[in-house]
DNA sequence: AATATTTATCGTAATATTGCGATATATAAG
DNA sequence: CTTATATATCGCAATATTACGATAAATATT
């Protein structure tokens, strides 16, 4: 492939292209909506919600946990995850720097 | 690879993540900054200033167009794009479901 | 008409992602 | 100690993404 220059670009914008590269499928986005729903649940109530295997929702919960999207608890043999609210002012403050102050179309 | 069932999911779940899509790559948020402080701009704006060749630039910002991001107006030779705010409230109103009422933490 | 300018697309090679079965690991229960 | 339960990780195969040079396409300039 070609090789993305991660020097060529700053922290800021390296961080949030991994936040959304994490939120970038499908079963993240309903895992994240799950938890928003249930607030807290365990690997195997994700696996019994969604149409993937036990391994691939734990490699998607991995996806999510490293980019510090969801954090999670050993309790017993199982894990408690929930949503890490950490990053959201990130996204929230590169959405509205997308906004423009004056309605501007693209008439050069 | 494992197949990603478009059919599991619902729209609203397969359209933001399309859109998080788009943006998980450095080099398109970097134009999305761009064109949020130049308010619009053409391909070869983008090429100076990234380190990208134009053929990748111009990937970049069909996926950004075909994701909604941004469009582009054909004047003469060149491509105007700026950004579209269509899908913004989209991603806000994903960022916000994710905070929780009362401060959860996982402990179960 | 010939040349220049600007962007899009093709083809290819390198790498990343995704999914799953199998297996490892770690605690709980009997 | 043995078995059950829950999650993580390995290894593999299929597919997607990414980058770039080369080239096509379309308008502008001379």
């Amino acid at each position: 492939m070609g090789i993305t220059k991660v020097e060529s670009y700053n922290d800021q914008t390296l961080t949030l292209a991994s936040i959304f590269k994490a939120l970038g499928h499908p079963a993240r986005i309903a895992i994240l909506e799950f938890l928003a729903k249930e607030k807290k649940c365990i690997c195997g109530d994700i696996v019994t919600e969604l149409p993937l295997s036990q391994a691939s929702v734990s490699r998607h919960l991995q996806e999510l946990k490293t980019a510090g999207l969801i954090k999670g608890t050993i309790s017993g043999t199982s894990v408690c995850y929930c949503i890490n609210e950490e990053h959201l002012p990130l996204i929230e403050q590169f959405n509205k720097q997308l906004y423009s102050p004056n309605t501007n179309t693209c008439y050069p």
